[in-house]
DNA sequence: CAGGAACCGTACCGTACGGTACTGATTATT
DNA sequence: AATAATCAGTACCGTACGGTACGGTTCCTG
């Protein structure tokens, strides 16, 4: 697995932008090589010179968007309940927006595609870049807040874990089967605060 | 969207258990007419009789399938605090076991799939018939333990997703991605037993 | 026994698509 | 200016697969 940031030229970015946007609103179906081709204004020969094949192209897509995910905003070094609150709010809600986001489901579907395939490149690097990262720094979050005193548990991970799981709940399962929203859903803002009280009532100390 | 339960000959079964079986351990690539037929010991011809097109097929597999899915046990009229634990416990686990079975984690990726080419009626069925049923039936429970005044929520449908959203987390997601599950979450009862009792805590009333 | 329905096996067709080869134009290099 | 490199455009090839046609066999029915 190849988790190291490639550099593309400007030239090569164009053709996953081109690529991502054709997957977005034309589903894996629209997303041949010729078609991509077409899209980035580029030839087919020049896609298999910089990208070798397919698949590497679709890895490419992945890999780079993947590593755009938003890193929560850094924790404060002396903070309050209210900023814990606040920044756990903040997480949540930007998690619900990315993985409700049309690029999202494109992906996660790409990739799950390919899995449904044998290819389990895809999902790692998703995995990998994707909720590893954002996970990872969530938990360094929850472990200052614990050393602050205000929350409690075993393990940083399995809390981490937890609040994951009270955020998203099913939606994103829904979403990438093609279930749409319901209108008390779509309040994303509210979403997050629910499953941010339901956490702290958790483990909160007090 | 048609929901209604189709019943199929023993011929035509014995077609939709080859073409899960091919499904599951070779995935979608392994899906051909071709091959299921060779599997069922039929002829492609008779594959098109039966079943119209090759998309009609994938959804008589997963109406099917989807249908089978265990229904929660047949709450007690009367019971105890314990028994409610126990009954919630049992359908965390049996969730649990379900979506880290080979069978739905091949189904799940290939509604995706098809939704990832623009066609949500294989999702659809999923969720009306797997994840609907299920629910509806966890509600009911719900809803009988907040009459007997073990559990306060203002909407069950809500709080079933609260458990829902504690039991899963992302493991579902992480599977189909190709992710496999850590050790300490191999102990499915474990991790049932774990997220009932937080769920518990958010809405047990003493 | 005769006629017909069901169905297997196989051959076949059309199409879509990944990947490659060739050509001509444009740009960079010396 | 001459040569080399890059690349768009297009044509082409091989293959895989969905879907159909057909001949032959079995089995049921009158």
């Amino acid at each position: 697995m190849n988790d190291t940031a490639q550099q593309f030229t400007t030239r090569q970015t164009a053709v996953l932008d081109a690529a991502l946007s054709l997957l977005v609103d034309g589903g894996e179906k629209a997303l041949t090589t010729a078609a991509i081709a077409k899209e980035a204004g580029c030839s087919k020969e020049s896609l298999y010179k910089w990208f070798g094949d397919r698949d590497a192209l679709l890895a490419a897509i992945i890999s780079r968007q993947a590593s755009k995910v938003r890193i929560p905003q850094a924790p404060k070094l002396s903070f309050t309940e209210m900023a814990l609150h606040e920044a756990l709010v903040d997480f949540a809600h930007n998690l619900l927006q990315v993985i409700c986001s049309e690029v999202s489901i494109a992906l996660n579907r790409l990739a799950i595609s390919q899995a449904s395939k044998g290819d389990y490149t895809l999902g790692k690097t998703l995995l990998n870049r994707g909720r590893g990262h954002i996970g990872a720094q969530t938990t360094v979050l929850l472990r200052q807040a614990e050393a602050a005193g205000f929350l409690k548990f075993d393990s940083a991970e399995a809390a981490y874990q937890v609040l994951y799981g009270l955020v998203l709940q099913d939606i994103q399962l829904r979403v990438l089967l093609g279930d749409s929203l319901r209108p008390e859903e779509q309040n994303l803002k509210q979403l997050a605060e629910v499953a941010v009280n339901h956490f702290l009532k958790l483990y909160q100390t007090n």
